[in-house]
RNA sequence: GGGUGGUUGGCGCAGCGGUAGCGCAGCAGUCUUACACACUGUUGGUCGGGGGUUCGAAUCCCUCACCACCCACCA
C-alpha cells in the first residue's frame, strides 16, 4: 500500500514526469500523424537570446504557450510546440566581450580581431548559451526539443543568405549613406525600432551670433555658402579662397537655441522660416558661427537660409542647422545643398575640428565646455533648464547620435498584404480561434493577395464583426487575429507609416552581409560575364549566385559587386567560396579549378594594386532580420518550391496557429514575420497573436536588476514548485493586461495543488489504500456505459478493494457489472449539483480559452475546485461516507472519480506535473486506452460538457439543482445564526428542521454534518418551538436552534429587529421601482416578473422574521 | 502633439443597461478523523469628477481630471 503523503512535494514527482514525457517523446510532434481526424497546432517559440536566462516574463509566455499546447494535444491535436533561441547580435556579442575583458583577456575586441572573437563567442555559446532552454524544462515547457533550431544554425543562415539575394534581385535592398541611428556604445547603427526616447533633463541654451555680410572679392566669385572651406572632406583642407571675402560686420545679432551647443562646430547654416516677418531681411546674409574660437572668423561664416521646416514659435524662430549631426537638419542641408562637418567620432567624441578647445572631449563633457565658452566669449545669453526626449540606444543605454553613414536597407516587402491583415478578435462568437487546420496549406497553395484579405477586413468593419472572415476564400487565406484586437490598430498605425529598414550592423556576431565587391582597373562587364560563364561552368545555378557592376567612382576602375547564398555543403559553392576569398585564389588553383579561365581572371583582377581582391562586406545582419523568417525558416525551409511542397513540416505545421508573444516586440517582430510570411510562403505566419501584458511588481513598477524586484523564478519553483508558478502567474494575468506580480500569488498556487492533492487523498482514504498497486481490469476499457461520449470518457478508476464495502464495485442497479459505474437513481441531489457545477465549470474553461482568457479559467477552476467541490461537495459526501449504506458509499465513489478524473483532465494544462502524478497514483491512467491517458494524461481528451442526452440519463435537472443549492444556503444561515447567538463555534448543537417539502433521511444527514451538528430532528407543522426559538428559514424550510433556556431574548429581538430593517430597505427597493408607472409599462416582461418574484420573496422573508419576532415573550 | 489602456471596498481584479461581486489581505474563532499550504464566521464600496440618454447607468454618450504605455524630426 502506498501511503500519499499528508503535504504535496512537487520536486521528486516534477523531474519525474518531465523526464517521463521527455523520454517517451511525448512532445515529439510528427508531421505524418496530422490528417483531417487529426488536425496540426503549432507554435514557434519567441527564441530568447541565446545568452538569455529565465525571468518571469519568460514564465508568463511559456506557460501560456505551454498550456495551449497541452490543450490542443488533449483536444486531439497534432502538436508542435518548436523551441529555439536567438543568436542576439550586440547582447551576445557585448556579453562575450565584457567576459573576456573582465577576465583580462583583452581589452578590446580588436585585441582578438574578428574571426578569433567570432570563435570565441561560437565557444561561449556551445558552452552556455541556451540555458534558458534547459531552465524552460523545469517549468513543464512541452516543446518538441528534437526540432530545437538557433538563429545561426548553417541551414538557417542559408535562409538569411537567400532571403538577402532575393531581397537584392527584387531591388528591395540597397546600400547608401543614410542618417542612421549611431549607437556610440556599441559602435553600430540601429534601426529606428531600436531607439526609444527617454525624456533627459537638460538646458536651453540661448546664444547669439552677429549677422554679416560678405563683400566678395573681384578675384573669387566663390559661393561662401557651399565654398570649399566648409567642406565635407577634411583632407582636402580648409578652402583658401573664402580668406579672399571681406567680412563687413552689419551689427545685428541672432539668437539661436539650442540644445547642443557643442555641434556649433558643424553647423553649416543657420535657418528661419520664410514667413517669419523678424527675419525675413536677413535671408541670404551670413552669420559667424560662435566656435570653434580658434578658427578664425573668416573661416565661420555660414549663411542665413530659408526653410518651412523652422517653426517660429520654437525657441527664437532662428534654427542652426547642423546636418552631420541632426536628422532633420541634413534634410535641410540636403535641399539646401548645405556641407557636412562632422565633429563627432564614432565613439562621441569630438574631432578635431571642433576645435582645440573641444577636441578629443567626449560628448557630453563638450557640451558643457562649449557652453562655457560661449559664456567667456559673451555670446551666450542665457541657459535655460530644459527637458527634451533624447533617443536612447536600447541596448547599450546611451543617447544615440544621428549619423551619416554608408548602410544597407531594406525596403519592406509584401507590405500591401501585411496591411490590415488583422481582424477584431474580442468576440468569442466568431470563428474558433484555435484554427482547425487539416492539412496545412504549403506554400504557394494559398493565395494571401493583399485583395481577398483587405477585403475580409472591410467585412468586418461593414458590421459584421465575428463573422468568419475568410469563408469562402482560399483555406489558409484568411485573416490573423490579435488577442486583445486593440493591437490591430497599433499594428495597422505602423504599417501606415513604415520606413525603410536599416539591416546592416557593425558587429561580428551575426550573419555576415553575404555581398562580395572586387574593385577592378578593368570593364567590370567583361569580367562580370566571364565570371557567368566560370560559374555557368562549375555548375552554380544562377539564382545562387548574383553578379552586377556598380558604379564606381571616375577615377578606379569598375566594381563587381557579387551575392550569394553559399552552401557549404555544395561542392560548387565551396568553390565559390573560396573564390570570394581572394587572398586564398592561388591555393584554389587545384584539381578541378579551370585553369585556363582562372589565369584570365586573376589576370583581369590581380593586375592591379594588393587592395584589388574580392572582400566581403564587413557588416552582420540585424538579428531581426534572421528572426522574422522564424516561422518558415525553422521548419526546413529552402525557398525552392518543388523542394518545399515536399516537406512535410512546412506542409503540416505552416502557418502556425498561435504565437504569443510581448506588445513590445509587435515592430521588431510581429510584423516583420507576417511581411515575411506573405512573402516567402505566400501565407501568413500564424493565426493568433497573443500579446502578453508585462511582468511588474506589486506596486507596478518593471522588473529590473537594478531595483532588486525581480525574483529568480527557479527559486520560486524550488520553493513552491513550477505547478504553484504557473498556476500563480496565470491567475494574475488577464488578457492584455500588465502582470502585477506578488510572490503571495505563488504562495497561492502551491496551496492550491495541495488542496488538489488531499483532496486526492481524502478518496484514496474512502476507498481504502492500494488504487495504485491494482492492475487495470480489462472490462474497464471506454465505450461501455450508456449513452455517450463523455460518460464513456469518464474515467472509472480501478477499486482497490473489489468487494470490500468501500469499492465501488458493489454491482450497480444498472446491471452492469462495471465497476466504479455511476447508478443514476441513487443519486443525491449533491451528486447531480456537483455534476452540474462540473458540466458548468468545463464549459467555463473550455470558452476561456477559446477567448484566450486563461485568468478567467483558472477563477473557474479554483471556485469549482475549492468553493464547490471541496468545500460543499466533499464535505457533503461525508454523510454518506460516513454512513452504513454501502450501495450509496460505492455511488458516491463513483461521482468523485468521475468529476475528479474529468478535474485532473481539465487542469492538466495548467498543472501538468500534478495531474500527471494524480492522474497516475489514483489510478486513472489503468482506466484508459494507451493513446487516450493510458499512458500519460497528456492525451487524455480534453472533457466536454454534458449533452442533453446525459443531462437526463443522470436526471440533472434544475429541482436537483436548486435544492442543493437551498440546502448549502440553509447551512450557511444556520452558521452565522450560531455565531448571532454567541455560541461557541466548536459545540455541536442540535437543531430542528421543519422542511417545505419531503425530505429524505439522507439528505436531512447532509444538513446534519454540514451543520456539524449534534442531531438534526425532523418536524411537522404541527410541531411548535418554544418562544423564542431562533430560527432561519428559506425554500428548504425552517431551521430551528432550540436553545431551552439559553435564549437570550433581548439579544434576539436586536438580532431579528436588525434582519427586518434590511429587508424592509430591500423592499422598499423593488416596491419603488415597481410603483414607477413608466416602469411597468415600458419594461421587459421578464423583467418585471422578475422584480415581482423579487418582492415576494423578500416579503415572504418578511413575514418568517415577524412571525419570530412576534413570538419572543414580552 | 497624436493614439491606446486604465481609474469599482486596504491590495489585485470581475461585472459592461436591470438586486455591486471574487480572490487576497484584515478582524474573530477553530488543531472538526483530506488539507493550519486548512476550516468557520465577518468588517470594508453612493463603482475618479461633472453633465447627458433611459423607467432604470458601475455598465451607453459627452466632458474634465489623474495614472500607465505606445507613436511623433520641435532645435
Amino acid at each position: 500500500m502506498i501511503e500519499i503523503p499528508k503535504a504535496y512535494e512537487p520536486q521528486s514527482v516534477e523531474s519525474k514526469w518531465y523526464e517521463f514525457w521527455d523520454q517517451n517523446g511525448c512532445f515529439t510532434a510528427d508531421p505524418a500523424r496530422v490528417s483531417d481526424a487529426r488536425p496540426a497546432y503549432s507554435i514557434v517559440i519567441p527564441p530568447p537570446n541565446v545568452t538569455g536566462v529565465l525571468t518571469l516574463g519568460h514564465v508568463l509566455n511559456n506557460t501560456i504557450q505551454d498550456i495551449l499546447a497541452r490543450k490542443a494535444r488533449m483536444d486531439g491535436k497534432e502538436v508542435l510546440w518548436l523551441p529555439g533561441t536567438d543568436h542576439a547580435g550586440i547582447a551576445t556579442q557585448n556579453v562575450v566581450e565584457k567576459t573576456l575583458k573582465k577576465a583580462g583577456e583583452i581589452k578590446h575586441r580588436d585585441d582578438l580581431g574578428r574571426e578569433a572573437l567570432v570563435a570565441r563567442i561560437w565557444e561561449w555559446k556551445e558552452k552556455y548559451g541556451g540555458i534558458i532552454l534547459k531552465q524552460l524544462r523545469a517549468l513543464g515547457a512541452s516543446c518538441d526539443w528534437t526540432r530545437t533550431r538557433f538563429t545561426m544554425d548553417p541551414e538557417y543562415s542559408r535562409c538569411v543568405q537567400k532571403v538577402f539575394v532575393d531581397l537584392y534581385k527584387k531591388g528591395l535592398i540597397y546600400r547608401g549613406k543614410r542618417m542612421v541611428n549611431w549607437c556610440p556604445g556599441s559602435l553600430t547603427a540601429l534601426s529606428d525600432e531600436e531607439v526609444t526616447m527617454k525624456e533627459q533633463k537638460g538646458f536651453m541654451y540661448y546664444f547669439r551670433v552677429e549677422v554679416v555680410e560678405l563683400v566678395a572679392q573681384p578675384a573669387s566669385a566663390v559661393d561662401p555658402a557651399g565654398g570649399g572651406g566648409l567642406s565635407t572632406d577634411p583632407g582636402e583642407g580648409a578652402c583658401a579662397t573664402s580668406q579672399t571675402l571681406a567680412i563687413k560686420p552689419t551689427g545685428i545679432f541672432l539668437t539661436i537655441a539650442t540644445t547642443r551647443p557643442e555641434t556649433i562646430p558643424a553647423d553649416t547654416a543657420v535657418a528661419v522660416n520664410p514667413k517669419d516677418p523678424r527675419y525675413q531681411h536677413l535671408i541670404g546674409k551670413h552669420v559667424i558661427k560662435a566656435l570653434p574660437l580658434d578658427v578664425p572668423k573668416e573661416l565661420r561664416v555660414i549663411p542665413i537660409i530659408a526653410d518651412e521646416h523652422v517653426d517660429f514659435e520654437f525657441g527664437t524662430g532662428v534654427l542652426k542647422v547642423t546636418p552631420a549631426h541632426d536628422k532633420a537638419d541634413y534634410e535641410i542641408g540636403l535641399r539646401h545643398k548645405l556641407p557636412v562637418i562632422d565633429v563627432l567620432t564614432p565613439d562621441g567624441k569630438m574631432t578635431a575640428e571642433a576645435g582645440a578647445d573641444l577636441a578629443g572631449l567626449d560628448r557630453f563633457v563638450a557640451r558643457k565646455k562649449s557652453a562655457e565658452l560661449l559664456e567667456a566669449a559673451g555670446a551666450l545669453e542665457k541657459a535655460e533648464p530644459y527637458t527634451n526626449n533624447v533617443g536612447f540606444s536600447e541596448r547599450a543605454d546611451v543617447p544615440i547620435e544621428p549619423r551619416l553613414s554608408e548602410q544597407w536597407f531594406l525596403k519592406y516587402p509584401s507590405v500591401e498584404a501585411s496591411k490590415a491583415c488583422v481582424v477584431s478578435g474580442t468576440g468569442s462568437t466568431g470563428a474558433p480561434p484555435v484554427a482547425d487546420r487539416a492539412l496545412a496549406v504549403g506554400a504557394g497553395a494559398a493565395q494571401a493577395d493583399g485583395a481577398s484579405v483587405v477585403g475580409a477586413r472591410a467585412g468586418v468593419e461593414g458590421g459584421a464583426p465575428g463573422t468568419a472572415p475568410g469563408a469562402g476564400a482560399v483555406p489558409g487565406a484568411d485573416a490573423m487575429r490579435f488577442y486583445p484586437d486593440r493591437w490591430a490598430k497599433v499594428y495597422d498605425h505602423w504599417m501606415g507609416g513604415i520606413q525603410d529598414w536599416c539591416i546592416s550592423r557593425q558587429l561580428w556576431w551575426g550573419h555576415r552581409i553575404p555581398v562580395w565587391t572586387l574593385p577592378l582597373h578593368v570593364s567590370g562587364n567583361e569580367v562580370a560575364q566571364q565570371l557567368r560563364d566560370y560559374f555557368k561552368e562549375w555548375g552554380i545555378p544562377s539564382e545562387y549566385v548574383f553578379i552586377e557592376v556598380i558604379q564606381s567612382k571616375p577615377d578606379c576602375g569598375d566594381t563587381i559587386r557579387f551575392l550569394t547564398s553559399s552552401d557549404e555543403a555544395d561542392a560548387a559553392s565551396a568553390k565559390l567560396n573560396s573564390f570570394f576569398q581572394f587572398g586564398k585564389f592561388d591555393a584554389s588553383l587545384h584539381e578541378g579549378f579551370p585553369t585556363a579561365h582562372a589565369k584570365d581572371l586573376a589576370r583581369a583582377i590581380m593586375d592591379g594594386p594588393a587592395a584589388h581582391q574580392a572582400t566581403q562586406d564587413p557588416d552582420v545582419l540585424d538579428t531581426w532580420f534572421s528572426s522574422w523568417l522564424w516561422p518558415f525558416a525553422t521548419m526546413g525551409w529552402t525557398g525552392d518550391k518543388s523542394q518545399d511542397s515536399k516537406n512535410p513540416t512546412l506542409q503540416a505545421f505552416y502557418p502556425t496557429t498561435d504565437l504569443v508573444t510581448g506588445p513590445d516586440i509587435i515592430f521588431f517582430w510581429v510584423a516583420r514575420m507576417i511581411m515575411a510570411g506573405y512573402e516567402w510562403m505566400g501565407d501568413l505566419p500564424f493565426r493568433n497573436v497573443y500579446f502578453t501584458g508585462i511582468i511588474r511588481d506589486k506596486q507596478g513598477r518593471k522588473m529590473s536588476k537594478s531595483l532588486g524586484n525581480s525574483p529568480d523564478p527557479l527559486d520560486l519553483i524550488s520553493q513552491y514548485g513550477a505547478d504553484a508558478l504557473r498556476f500563480g502567474v496565470m491567475r494574475a494575468a488577464p488578457l492584455g493586461q500588465d502582470v502585477l506580480f506578488d510572490e503571495q500569488t505563488v504562495e497561492l498556487g502551491r496551496n492550491f495543488c495541495n488542496k488538489l492533492w488531499n483532496a486526492c487523498r481524502f478518496r484514496q482514504m474512502q476507498g481504502g489504500a492500494g488504487l495504485v498497486a491494482q492492475p487495470p481490469s480489462a472490462e474497464l476499457v471506454v465505450g461501455q456505459t450508456p449513452s455517450s461520449a463523455s460518460v464513456q470518457q469518464a474515467p472509472r478508476p480501478v477499486d482497490p478493494e473489489n468487494g470490500t464495502a468501500g469499492g465501488a464495485c458493489a454491482t450497480t442497479s444498472t446491471g452492469d457489472d462495471v465497476c466504479g459505474e455511476i447508478d443514476p437513481t441513487l443519486l443525491t441531489s449533491d451528486d447531480k449539483w456537483i455534476l452540474l457545477r462540473l458540466d458548468q465549470a468545463i464549459r467555463e474553461v473550455t470558452q476561456a480559452f477559446a477567448d484566450y482568457k486563461f485568468s478567467d479559467a483558472t477563477a473557474t477552476l479554483y471556485r469549482f475546485f475549492w468553493s464547490e467541490y471541496c468545500d460543499w461537495y466533499v464535505e457533503a459526501s461525508k454523510a454518506a461516507f460516513y454512513g452504513t449504506d454501502d450501495t450509496l458509499k460505492a455511488n458516491k465513489l463513483a461521482v468523485i472519480d468521475f468529476v475528479l478524473g474529468h478535474l485532473l483532465r481539465v487542469f492538466h494544462p495548467f498543472l501538468p506535473f500534478i495531474t500527471e502524478e494524480l492522474w497516475h497514483s489514483m489510478g486513472f491512467s489503468k482506466e484508459m486506452p494507451e493513446s487516450q491517458g493510458g499512458k500519460t494524461i497528456m492525451f487524455a481528451a480534453w472533457p466536454k460538457p454534458f449533452t442533453d442526452e446525459e443531462k437526463s440519463y443522470f436526471q440533472l435537472d434544475d429541482a436537483a439543482d436548486t435544492i442543493a443549492q437551498a440546502k448549502y444556503d440553509l447551512v450557511v444561515l444556520a452558521r452565522a445564526l450560531k455565531r448571532d447567538c454567541n455560541i461557541d463555534p466548536a459545540k455541536r448543537v442540535k437543531f430542528v428542521v421543519r422542511p417545505a417539502g419531503p425530505m429524505p433521511a439522507a439528505e436531512v444527514e447532509v444538513l446534519r454534518i454540514l451543520l456539524s451538528a449534534e442531531s438534526l430532528d425532523v418536524v411537522g407543522s404541527d410541531w411548535q418551538p418554544e418562544k423564542g426559538t431562533p430560527m432561519k428559514a428559506n425554500a428548504l424550510g425552517e431551521l430551528y436552534l432550540p436553545l431551552t433556556g439559553l435564549i437570550d431574548f433581548a439579544a434576539e429581538r436586536v438580532r431579528l429587529t436588525k434582519e427586518l430593517e434590511k429587508i424592509a430597505s430591500e423592499i422598499e427597493k423593488v416596491q419603488s421601482k415597481l410603483a414607477n408607472p413608466n416602469f411597468a409599462q415600458k419594461v421587459p416582461a421578464k423583467v418585471l416578473e422578475e422584480h415581482q418574484l423579487r418582492l415576494a420573496d423578500w416579503q415572504a422573508k418578511e413575514g418568517q422574521i415577524q412571525a419570530a419576532l412576534a413570538s419572543l415573550p414580552e
